[in-house]
DNA sequence: CTACATGCAAAACTTTTGCATCTGG
DNA sequence: CCAGATGCAAAAGTTTTGCATGTAG
């Protein structure tokens, strides 16, 4: 089996937490690593399914805990009801724009919206670990289409 | 029974958006304004059930998914895993700093962010509905306290 | 060798739904 | 009067857990 450079890396960022690098949890990282950025558990598990049948969806939703808890990934929701997983390892802090027509997921960052955060953040004497800015509407094809359709 | 002056108002605007004001209603929005800012259906039912033991949690999901409807109230989720319901209706918007140890919940506005997300969404060609921007962290107390046993 | 990981199935939780009954407009 | 609201219980969907077994370090 071909190891990436990225699961080498990976691999002993586990390490380096004391976790087990297993059988499973590479089969995991590698779908995890080729699927979408915003998958669910479900969807994930599907992957997996597809190379190695064998593999539990529980392992699957532990393995996220764990990529979670040690850094390598995040859980977001963003209000369709499913809870989605996003690989954040080397990726630089992003934020969402979501189209809640097509479901199209837009990533953008912008460094004057966070130094803001951390002025307000100052103001109320918060101690900022994390944050998500999400903004909800329609992308650009969608609003194409309701303006051909209205 | 007693009827605020918001109740009224709130009732008005349940039955401008056709919708049929019961006493069941009346008691769940009662305690919605009276609960805390951010309720979950569980929470707002056990406060319900205080004063008045028929009303069924069901009601009290139908309902809350009303409010949301015809724009009273807003869904929220900030990552414990708990879908809370905060009442919207006459309030500014804000944003929300979230104390991920004591749980506590502070509000802020901050109308500079919100330009520059407008910024973003021309940059993106993206119309925007809404928005949640959640920043996650220690307040001010539980970092003294960490300060003082670490 | 042993602590921890896994698969499976059952359990736990949250939210929704079907249906008989009731009620606001 | 009747469309729609309610309570109850059952169903649906997601995530977690218990336990016997397997395996990385």
């Amino acid at each position: 089996m071909k190891t990436t450079m990225e699961e080498t890396h990976l691999n002993k960022h586990l390490s380096e937490h004391h976790m087990k690098v297993t059988k499973e949890r590479n089969i995991i990282l590698r779908s995890f690593l080729a699927a979408s950025r915003h998958v669910t558990a479900e969807e994930l598990h599907t992957l997996v399914k597809k190379k190695h049948p064998g593999v539990g969806l529980a392992t699957v939703y532990r393995t996220l805990a764990l990529f979670c808890a040690c850094g390598l990934a995040e859980q977001r929701q963003f209000g369709d009801g499913h809870t989605r997983y996003e690989l954040t390892y080397n990726v630089k802090h992003h934020d969402h724009m979501i189209c809640t027509h097509c479901h199209r997921i837009i990533e953008f960052e912008n460094e004057a919206i966070e130094a803001l955060q951390n002025e307000m953040a100052v103001k109320h004497h918060f101690a900022i670990h994390n944050h998500k800015l999400e903004i909800y509407g329609h992308c650009w094809e969608c609003t194409k289409k309701e303006g051909a359709r209205g």
